[in-house]
DNA sequence: TGAGAAATGAGAATCTATTCTCATTCACGC
DNA sequence: GCGTGAATGAGAATAGATTCTCATTTCTCA
């Protein structure tokens, strides 16, 4: 396999766990966590150890490809990155994190002008779709 | 000392720790964790534990008279409640938050309608003015 | 095909925020 | 001054996310 070859140059991990990995990743509806994304895995017949899934996480981190955001309850979820802007909804009920595209003009000039402001994030709370349903 | 005796039937809490730690979070600009909030007691001379400090905590949550709130970090920062609605700054330098009064309009419509949005947090990132002046 | 290098899974180890334990101290009524 | 129950400080214990270790497997390339 001649592209299994040319990707190992820009990325050690074995090709076959890293796409898949993306894979999950890129078809979610939202950013997951690393227990998600092992749970996912496996759930898809892949024999993966949750270090690996870090490892890749890691790396894919490192490269761009792949964007941590940090949400209540002290843990990491990741996202695929070359999304446009865009922030996060966190089902109460189910705990799942969506991304949702779009933004609010003047979000950053609620600061006082003399914080020097270069980023912010938003996040919705409430029930997602599913959920309201199975209530 | 009456108004201490007093006191007690509200909080078994100790009044002096339980009132110089509320003073503690009243003055500070933003929410402290529980770490600052102790480090700050034994800056002032107080002979307390971090597992009092909890306690209080604990205790002041319940009774609502203190509003905890997740930062990135994985830890919980406690503010004063009765502030009017507002979001947070955090000094990307020095880690401290800020509270910011404010918002913004149709912040929760940027949610497709099939949530049920019941809240909203907003977190600005950057540097304080402190850290502004150090760089 | 075979040797060496790199990646892997599994579980142990770590790290950090928070809670628990318990011997001691304190406040209060007597 | 004294007894009792609640509160305390200190440090151990816990819990959950992440990282490390290492024996094993897989890959690469001659």
């Amino acid at each position: 396999m001649e592209g299994r070859r040319a990707l190992r140059k820009v990325s050690p991990m074995t090709s076959s766990n890293r796409e898949q990995l993306l894979e999950v990743i890129r078809k979610a509806p939202g950013p997951l966590s690393a227990a998600e994304i092992w749970d996912q895995l496996r759930r898809a017949r892949a024999r993966i150890g949750l270090a690996t899934v870090y490892r890749i996480l890691k790396a894919e981190v490192d490269s761009g490809t792949v964007e941590p955001t940090e949400f209540p309850g002290g843990h990491t979820r990741f996202g695929s990155t070359g999304q446009q802007h865009h922030h996060h909804f966190l089902c109460e009920a189910c705990d799942r994190a969506f991304s949702v595209a779009g933004c609010v003009e003047g979000i950053e000039d609620i600061a006082p002008s003399h914080f020097a402001v270069s980023g912010h994030a938003i996040m919705l709370f409430g029930q997602c779709e599913e959920c309201q349903e199975t209530q």
